[in-house]
DNA sequence: TTATTGCTTTTGTACATACATATTTTGCTT
DNA sequence: AAGCAAAATATGTATGTACAAAAGCAATAA
């Protein structure tokens, strides 16, 4: 065994029992060379690798400082992966992810997937070849099967914990995850306006988004379960693709809409332009058309009516989610969580 | 300057200029002892340093081989350092950052400051300890000198590129950086303002932003410029903690506003919200006071009353940061760019 | 009291030397 | 030509010495 590793072990082992605790000094090198018997260029080679270990801190003058461990200092770096980075209510939820993350020492590795299986495919491919403390997923919006199911398995085999958030993917078993439940949240919203005296409501949902389909159901349960007849012309669908048109034509939407008294909303931001295109066809809301929706985010604020909306109150389902997966990387336990859904009624029911 | 400096530095010019190839050997250290005309030590001192930033690999028996490539840059992973992740504007950009990364094979390590200069140190020196190929930065928008610069020139100094995105520190020389020309752009809204034959012009700036100086000077100097007084009792200042609170007393405000027929806001958010404060107190916009702000975002459109504002056009500030940072990764050559501000005429002027 | 100066301690830089160990090359033997 | 052993080459380990530079401390002067 070489010298120098002799005197590196003796140090190290001596530190972690607690003889040199944090912010000590540590002997000096000539000091040292007499303990060890050996030359002082080997002390300070031995020296040279424990400060290269950030283990200790050498200063000129002073001496050897033990450094005060950090244990969050391990450099950790998890990958989120999300659909749209912009997209509207994710931004918020990304500053808590990267909030609680950094508090934990982590940080936040950023990948897009844009709704396409190929992204999402290439992007866990690429962890598998330069693995990371751990993943936070949005799972992606598609309502079709995922193809990707078995690169997730591969990934949790090789002991990488995995969080999903906002929504998950059915096949995968004992997967954490931190979603509201959205087929109750279309069924609150609409045992909500039954409440107030609605019986014909119509609806705009997204396509493309599991979530839409999951709100949806909830609406259509919560209307048939009053005994109300439901005309598949109340629901207006549209998708990623198609939103930016979607109200280009204010006669579609109010045929649709027809003589419905309300309307559910997938999210503030359609609940918001079709508030817009409504007081501009001259008609009054609430009076002559409720409006509610799903985020209560700043658009439900911003609107010239004020939103009625369902959220996560003042819950943020990234910090959640973020929390959850730092606490499986320190070895502590977490489970799944359904956020409750809270109602913020507004001006516009 | 250290004799073991001046060898490490001369060696890794070289590598760097191509003198040595990546798999090439270096000369012995018996011979480069002869060329610098130092000691064995010094010498192993410098390859020590060369070793340990991974540029070269040496072997016993067989000699110092240049090392292929830099894992470092291998990796692929981009620091992104921002201030606030869902601030208004930035969520966006971060879109564009992402795309591009994401094209060129890079990846995006996100980090926040929250303006603290102290995240800003702990960030960069865990950049230190654990190098990126590449360090996307929006300067930390304080008005105090940055006490940090000195962990920038290292990372520089290591041959990492860095690209500062938005505003950029006038103490780091020959530094990579897109942003656009803030004090110009108070000065042409001013300009835009006097053409319209409005003199008295009202403001509202944000203190604890650089940006917001540098539009007040713009807006300050086009007013001197055009021979017409401004009261300091017109430019109304708000900081990141009192945005919230700064509509809570429409009389304060209006006081501010006085007499002026025209208010320059520090961005489209300022702008919303007063013109907001504006129809609710009875005033018309733009007949009675006109508003005009900066970045033409999605909130300008959904005003009450569209806004009329500057932006980059099309232009996404994020891509064409990461599209420079990625040209110097691999291999190419880019320069700073500063983008032209483009003005769209709405409804508010 | 405060500021300055000089001394002591401690780490940093630099050189010289000797021998150890791994690798490659050379030359000899078969 | 192939295999093997010795020699040469290159880096690794270890020690000794000398002086430089930074930090802390104590005595001294204003």
């Amino acid at each position: 065994m070489k010298k120098y590793e002799l005197v590196e072990d003796s140090l190290l082992r001596q530190i972690n029992t607690g003889a040199y605790p944090g912010g000590t000094l540590l002997p000096t090198e000539e000091q040292l060379t007499e303990i060890f018997g050996v030359s002082r260029q080997t002390v300070r080679k031995a020296l040279s690798i424990l400060e290269d270990k950030d283990i200790i801190e050498k200063k000129q003058g002073s001496g050897s400082m033990v450094k005060i461990r950090n244990p969050a200092a391990d450099s950790g770096k998890v990958s989120v992966i999300v659909t749209y980075i912009d997209d509207y209510i994710f931004p918020g939820q990304l500053r808590g992810v990267e909030e609680v993350l950094s508090k934990n020492g982590l940080s936040a590795i950023l990948s897009a997937t844009k709704n396409r299986i190929c992204s999402e495919r290439k992007i866990l491919e690429d962890i598998l070849n330069d693995p990371v403390a751990g993943i936070l997923v949005e799972g992606t919006k598609t309502a079709l099967p995922n193809p990707n199911i078995d690169l997730y398995e591969r990934l949790a085999e090789r002991g990488i914990p995995i969080v999903f958030f906002n929504s998950v993917y059915p096949a995968l078993k004992d997967m954490l995850y931190v979603c509201a439940d959205n087929q109750r949240g279309g069924y609150e919203l609409v045992t909500y306006l039954l409440g107030k005296g609605h019986k014909s409501i119509a609806s705009i949902f997204k396509a493309d988004d599991i979530q839409g389909h999951e709100r949806y159901s909830g609406y259509i349960s919560a209307m048939f379960g009053s005994g109300l007849f439901v005309s598949d012309s109340k629901t207006i669908w549209y998708t990623t693709e198609t939103k930016e048109k979607l109200f280009d034509e204010p006669r579609n939407i109010l045929s649709s809409i027809g003589d419905a008294t309300a309307v559910v909303c997938y999210n503030d931001e359609i609940a918001f332009m079709l508030i817009k295109l409504l007081i501009s066809c001259g008609k009054k809301v609430p009076e002559d058309i409720a409006v509610v929706s799903f985020d209560n985010s700043s658009l439900s604020e911003m609107s010239p009516v004020k939103i009625t909306s369902l959220s996560y109150g003042d819950k943020n389902i990234g910090s959640i989610a973020a929390g959850k997966l730092a606490d499986i990387i320190g070895g502590r336990k977490a489970s799944s969580e359904i956020i409750p859904w809270k109602l913020t009624e507004k001006e516009s029911s």
